[in-house]
DNA sequence: GATGAATGAGCATTCATTCAT
DNA sequence: GATGAATGAATGCTCATTCAT
């Protein structure tokens, strides 16, 4: 028994140790440059140590979004659970976690955001890509929780709850990625990141509050504008 | 002058063969399973020849962003040029114009969006990439005066227009990655992208209208949540 | 016309460059031992010719058969338009013909004949194993046309021609194999191949001429014997 | 005395468990294709283990062989030793034997076939080497002794017995290896392989008999056919 | 300009074998 | 003796790119 806990205990430090190294050298020289020769040397093992950790290298590079992902949903989880009475104190929560989640490995969130829609996903295992799954579609549950909690008087009752939390979603990996990409182009070291994604959160939320949304989509539809 | 004009007409015409190949085998294999000689072959073209009119895979591949963003600016600069005369028509015409970008070749939309944070960018051209940057650039632009307009009263003044577009741009990309993703993880074939990026845009049209915003924010901040 | 010619009869001598120093190399270093860079340094050509000319490493391998399996076919045919006239001579022709079969190039026969029951056999091109199929079958059908001839009294006409073409085969394979083994195992460098070979087949044909085989082989069933 | 006659029993209970499942493996995965993980997984046992018993992959391939060699030595011993009265008789058990030989382990006889010319006979130990070798020889013999009773009038003295046992032998492998072949190529799941063995024996038998067989080649060789 | 045969660097992955425990 | 985690050498194959014709 202490035998068996110590060995799982190793295990997960290995894995721990690999996926660390593999942060490291996919930042440095990107999923397609990185060799998993680069990923045993950084992680001081020899490739094929590598391979009884991780299926293949797409998985290993899978595997680095699962760590944030949870993460993640710890967080929204705890603004949930947390006694955040007012709508404003919720979203602030809601706004800080996201910030937080960015803060906490910005290239690794920038690789879950670029996997999402790349090949790569077909070829993965169903189980881990059912994870990853699964992890994202918790959080977009958590946040529609939130919005779900709005629907007393401050957000108009017709919005679906899960529409707005993907819409969120998309709001906060659209700037995210916005941002990094000026990072890129411009060169600029220093992005606005941060109030960037608040200022957004803040349109998004004064977006959903008004009453008058029915009408005004209604109004567009029917004088047929499309 | 005759001649040289004829060549350089010609040499056009290859381009855009070798271009719409390109989207094609791309579109069908993925970025990195489609290989030069399968473009070669779908343009009735060989390899080499290819290689005649762009300096290599990169580069032919970045050009094919070009076209998309060339048709969004003519676009965009259609809404500010048109008689629009309400915010209201305005911003329909944005609306629509952003849809039929994303129609006008989806795939190539996501390339361009994975790109912006991609390693690939680091090896293109000084050329290329600077042109990438400038179409972008002047679409945000365009999307700005539109936001610029508003201001005789509907969209508080203290909004930076260009943040806004930048913004908005961010709304877009993140809507459509979402979907997309959504797409291919659940293999779902039919998705509600146009419908998801007509509410998420009358969402932001809202959020940017409140006069109520700048003392919210200010509160936040005074109050020291963060 | 004359160009293409030209380059058909050039890219026939390449795969006959690369087939004559794939054989020498396999013959060498044998089947496994030998590295597609061994055979392309050997043909003075890069790996990734090879690749040009032949699927995979199974597929050049597997075609060195395809000539001497020609080989064999234009001789067994030669064996049964020559004007061989009694059953003697014939026999004797053919007799001849698998010796020179043999002799034409063992290395790559002794190939073949492990190819026959190897599990590589599953991994090739259903053409390129539909073509040595044929090739052994046409060859099988050819033996048979000799013994079907020697029916005129001389072999009982209860003997299926197939199946006597196709022991004929076995014994021819299995003496070849046997020699050659005893080459490995005892090192022997010279071996009785040629005179085991016409011992073994002139018990064959001694074994299928005696007209009491139909009698012994009922009795021998009579007699339950099993 | 006691303790290390156990180890020594229980070293060889290991061995045997050990060749058990490697021939397990080996049958439903084809040598290359089994991995020693999975035939320690099939023998219950750590991949280090079987090491402490098998010097190495191809030696454990190479015992396999050992086992069905003495099963063969074993029964042709029996017929030689069985009052087998009628040459007959003899010929019926030695073919039965060869039958029950084949039956014993199709896998593992095809193998041998192919071992006999393969590249994996140079990395044998000599230890093995000379014991499969000092087994086959062991068989032939055995088998040549039958050749031999057949001297009495059946057989003409001419014949090195010697020389038919592996004429004999050879015969068993070819047909062997030819009908498995025709298993792989044309996807027959019944093959006549027992009746296939038995009709060449006969014409085997059959052709050693003849009186007139001396006579025969020594034609030949004085009318110059070659 | 066009060709397309040739290039050859580059890399993920496997698996027999070892050895510290 | 037994373990099984770790090793790391070894290699088939791809494909963007070049260049002689």
């Amino acid at each position: 028994m202490g035998i068996q806990e110590r060995k799982e205990r190793e295990g997960e430090r290995r894995r721990q140790q690999i996926i660390v190294a593999a942060r490291r050298v996919f930042s440095s020289k990107g999923l397609n440059k990185a060799t998993m020769e680069d990923i045993a040397g950084e992680a001081e093992l020899s490739p094929g140590t590598i391979y009884l950790y991780f299926k293949n290298k797409d998985e290993l590079y899978a595997s680095l979004s699962l760590r944030i992902l949870q993460y993640l949903l710890i967080r929204l989880k705890h603004v949930n659970s947390e006694k955040n009475e007012t709508s404003e104190k919720r979203y602030a929560a809601l706004t800080k976690a996201m910030v937080d989640f960015y803060e906490f490995d910005p290239m690794i969130l920038i690789s879950l955001f670029n996997l999402q829609t790349s090949e790569t996903l077909k070829t993965l295992s169903p189980e881990l890509l059912s994870e990853i799954q699964m992890l994202s579609s918790k959080s977009i549950e958590e946040i529609a929780i939130i919005f779900k909690q709005e629907n007393n008087g401050e957000v108009s009752t017709e919005y679906n709850p899960s529409f707005l939390a993907e819409t969120f979603w998309s709001l906060f990996s659209g700037v995210v990625l916005f941002q990094e990409s000026k990072k890129s182009f411009l060169g600029e070291e220093k992005t606005y990141l941060k109030i960037s994604l608040e200022m957004a959160f803040q349109i998004f939320k004064l977006g959903i509050k008004d009453a008058q949304f029915n009408t005004t989509v209604k109004e567009r539809r029917i004088t047929g504008i499309n």
